[in-house]
RNA sequence: GGGAGAGUGUCCCGAGUGGCAAAGGGGGCGGACUGUAAAUCCGCUGGCUAAGCCUUCGUAGGUUCGAGUCCUACCUCUCCCA
C-alpha cells in the first residue's frame, strides 16, 4: 500500500490495524496538519472488555502516540437498546443499575493504556447516556430519523443474519445503528470528533454516522475499521472454554492470561506483536522470524509485552517466572492460580477428600462426573502423581510444604493450587 | 383478526413422529505425536451418595404401561392475507 503522509495512518498500516475506511486519503491529509480527535465506543454489556476490544484500545493508544486525541466512548446510552449487529438472537436487556456497575469496572483498564487529563492530546472519557437519554422522541425522528432509509438500514450485512435465519430484530434494536449514527454527529459537535474506529463488524453502524452528518450538513466524518481477530486455524479470538479473555484480572487472572498468548499459533505471532505490542517493527520482524522450536521464544515475549499493557509490568513477569518454573523446571510455585477446599466439619473429613471432591475444587472441571471421565482419561496429577480413582482419599498431610496445598494439574498444561481451608 | 410453519441435549447447527440420555456435524476438553504451536489420529462432551437413580427436547396440563414424538391450552418467532 502506499506511503501515508501523517505517522498516525503509517503506523496503523504497517501494523495491519486497517480493514477499511472510508476516505483514507482525505483521513490522511487531515491526520498530518492538525490533530484529530477520534473515539471508538465501548459497550457496556459485560463488567469487563475482553481481548476483542484491546485492539480497538491500542488504536486509540497509537492514535494518541502519535499526536492526536483519543476518546473512549462508553455506551451507557446504547447499552440500554443492544447491538444486534451479526448476532442471531436478541440480547437481554440491561439495567441502568447494572450498565453504570459496568461501565465503573471497565473504565479502570484504559487508563492504564491511555494518558487522560485536560491537555490538547490527553484521552477524554465520555458516556452516551449523557445526550441519548435526554432525547424527545418526536423530535429525534424529525430531526435525526427524517435521514435514515429503511430500505438502506435493512441491506446491512450486520443484521442480515438475523433475518436470513428468520429470527425477529425488534424495532428497539433496529434503532441501535440510529443512536450510533447520532453519537458520532454528536461527538462531533462537542468535541469536534472527525474519526470514529471499531471492529470490522462496527463498518455499518459508523458509516451510517458518516451519512449521517453528511446529510445534516455537518462535518466530513471519518471511519475506519480494523480485521476481526481470527486465529490462522479460523477461530474466533478470545474464546476459551470459559469464556471471553477478559482483561480485568479479577475475571481472568494474569497467569491465564500470559499463558493464552504464550499458547498463540506459530502463524499469527508476527500479527499479535504488531497489534498487541509496542516493540518496534524491526525487532518484531526478527523475533518473529526465529524458525521451528525457537519461535517459544517469541511467543514468551508477545505474552509478556501484552500482559505488561494489560496487568502492568510485574504482573507479566511474575506470570512469566510462574510458567518458566511449572514448565521448564517442573516446580510449584506459590504464585500459580489458587482455589480453596473445605476441610469441613465433618467426622469423615478429617482425614482428607477424595481426588474428586478436590479436582472440582480447583475449578478446572464443573462437575464430579467430569472429574470422573478426566480421570478416566488419564488427565489428573495431584502432587505430580497420576490419578486413577475419583475415590481414592488424598491426605491433608500430603499438602505440598512449600506451598500449603495440593498441586492439581489437569492435562499437561493447566495447573492449580488447592488449599485446605 | 384469519391462514401456514417453526421452537430439540442452556456453546452452535441439526436428525428424530410412541420404548430415547436422544443420530450426525462444528466447537470444546482429554490422550498420542510435537515445541506449552499447527496438522493428523483416538477418546470424551446432562447430574448424582453411580453397574442404580434423577433431570432434559418452548411452557403448562392430558392420553398411554411408556411421550421429543399423540391431544389441549398458552408463550415466542417467521411467512402470507386483512
Amino acid at each position: 500500500m502506499a506511503q501515508f503522509k501523517s505517522d498516525f495512518l503509517n503506523v496503523l498500516d504497517q501494523r495491519g490495524f486497517i480493514h477499511q475506511g472510508s476516505d483514507l486519503e482525505g483521513l490522511d491529509a487531515l491526520a498530518a496538519k492538525e490533530i484529530v480527535t477520534g473515539y471508538v465506543g465501548y459497550d457496556a454489556t459485560a463488567t469487563s472488555i475482553h481481548i476483542g476490544n484491546l485492539i480497538t484500545v491500542t488504536l486509540l493508544y497509537w492514535l494518541q502516540e502519535t499526536g492526536h486525541r483519543p476518546i473512549s466512548l462508553m455506551g451507557g446510552g446504547t447499552s440500554m437498546v443492544g447491538d444486534p449487529s451479526f448476532r442471531d438472537d436478541q440480547r437481554q436487556l440491561l439495567s441502568v443499575e447494572k450498565i453504570n456497575t459496568n461501565i465503573e469496572s471497565i473504565k479502570r483498564v484504559y487508563s492504564r493504556i491511555l494518558r487522560y487529563g485536560d491537555g490538547p492530546t490527553d484521552a477524554i472519557m465520555v458516556n452516551n447516556a449523557d445526550w441519548l437519554l435526554k432525547l424527545n422522541y418526536v423530535e429525534f425522528l424529525r430531526d435525526v430519523g427524517r435521514y435514515f432509509s429503511v430500505n438502506r438500514m435493512l441491506s446491512f450485512d450486520s443484521v442480515k443474519l438475523r433475518l436470513d435465519r428468520e429470527q425477529s430484530l425488534s424495532f428497539l434494536e433496529f434503532n441501535y445503528m440510529i443512536m450510533q449514527g447520532y453519537d458520532f454527529v454528536e461527538l462531533n459537535r462537542r468535541y469536534g470528533t472527525v474519526l470514529q474506529m471499531g471492529g470490522s463488524d462496527q463498518w455499518g453502524n459508523i458509516i451510517n454516522g458518516v451519512e449521517l452528518s453528511h446529510r445534516m450538513g455537518g462535518a466530513q466524518l471519518y471511519a475506519l475499521t480494523t480485521p476481526l481477530l481470527t486465529t490462522s486455524s479460523g477461530q474466533k479470538m478470545g474464546k476459551t472454554a470459559n469464556g471471553a479473555v477478559w482483561l480485568n484480572g479479577d475475571l481472568f487472572s494474569p497467569y491465564d492470561f500470559w499463558q493464552y498468548f504464550r499458547n498463540t499459533e506459530d502463524a499469527d505471532v508476527e500479527k499479535w506483536l504488531k497489534i498487541f505490542t509496542r516493540l518496534p517493527l524491526d525487532e518484531i520482524a526478527r523475533i518473529a522470524a526465529l524458525g521451528g522450536s525457537e519461535i517459544n521464544e517469541a511467543k514468551k515475549i508477545l505474552a509478556t509485552e501484552i500482559t505488561a499493557i494489560v496487568h502492568g509490568r510485574e504482573a507479566a513477569e511474575q506470570a512469566a517466572e510462574t510458567a518458566r518454573a511449572f514448565f521448564e523446571s517442573g516446580t510449584s510455585s506459590a504464585n500459580l492460580p489458587t482455589t480453596t477446599i473445605d476441610r469441613g466439619p465433618n467426622e469423615e473429613w478429617q482425614l482428607g477428600r477424595t481426588t474428586a471432591a478436590i479436582i472440582v475444587a480447583s475449578g478446572l472441571v464443573s462437575s464430579g462426573s467430569e472429574a470422573r471421565r478426566k480421570i478416566e482419561e488419564g488427565a489428573v496429577r495431584i502432587n505430580d502423581r497420576l490419578i486413577s480413582d475419583p475415590k481414592e482419599i488424598v491426605f491433608w498431610q500430603d499438602l505440598y510444604e512449600d506451598t500449603g496445598a495440593f498441586k492439581v494439574q489437569l492435562g499437561k498444561k493447566k495447573v492449580v493450587l488447592v488449599r485446605p481451608v
